[in-house]
DNA sequence: TCCTAATATGAACATATGCTCATATATAGA
DNA sequence: TCTATATATGAGCATATGTTCATATTAGGA
């Protein structure tokens, strides 16, 4: 094939998804991710299930809020997190099923 | 919902699953790999065509053959890689379908 | 065998990443 | 308003990552 009949990805495209799976690249995010595929859930209950600081869980709620995977939803002095990207949650599952086989 | 009642991933999926993810994290590897989901390659091609140096290609090609994303074929003093996980292609495809709406 | 082309690889380096620690902010109740 | 609880955030640090540079390896042709 030559140079001028391959079918290129704009850089900005690039950015784009190889974000989306940066994000789902980490343990600890996908870790998250999974469980608020599962429920929504406040800082500390994440922090607590899965073992880790609530500084750390902030960090990366905050993270996957930035590149809008998750959204938030205020209730007293909780925050409860849930997805916000349906299509990235059936990314993971797809992952999920694929590792299964 | 109970921490009991949640339904976990082990630690070993969860690795296997970030390194596929891992793999289609970064830019340049985002790009060979679309570009082997389109033809087989070798080596130079792909530097040429992605505008890097063949070094860092092959580096590149070298870890995506340790996980078995790509397999390769030697023809003479060329080697030719293509894609070896047709998942992972689908995942790909599927990102890009979803960053394009 | 000698030379060239294509590819592979190890070391070094600069940057990115994810965590901790300390502290700030926000909300509810006394 | 004062305090306690929940969450957010900035700085610093150790590790991971991706590239370059130099060089090794492999295969074909003269």
């Amino acid at each position: 094939m030559k140079v001028s009949e391959h079918t290129f990805l704009t850089d900005d495209k690039v950015d784009s998804i190889s974000q989306i799976f940066k994000a789902l690249a980490d343990p600890t995010r996908l870790k998250i991710l999974y469980l608020l595929s599962q429920e929504e859930c406040a800082v500390n209950h994440i922090a607590q299930v899965l073992d880790m600081s609530q500084s750390a869980v902030s960090h990366q709620l905050s993270f996957l809020r930035n590149i809008r995977l998750v959204k938030k939803r205020r209730e007293g002095t909780n925050v409860f997190y849930s997805c916000d990207d349906e299509h990235v949650v059936s990314l993971l599952h797809q992952a999920i099923n694929h590792c299964d086989h």
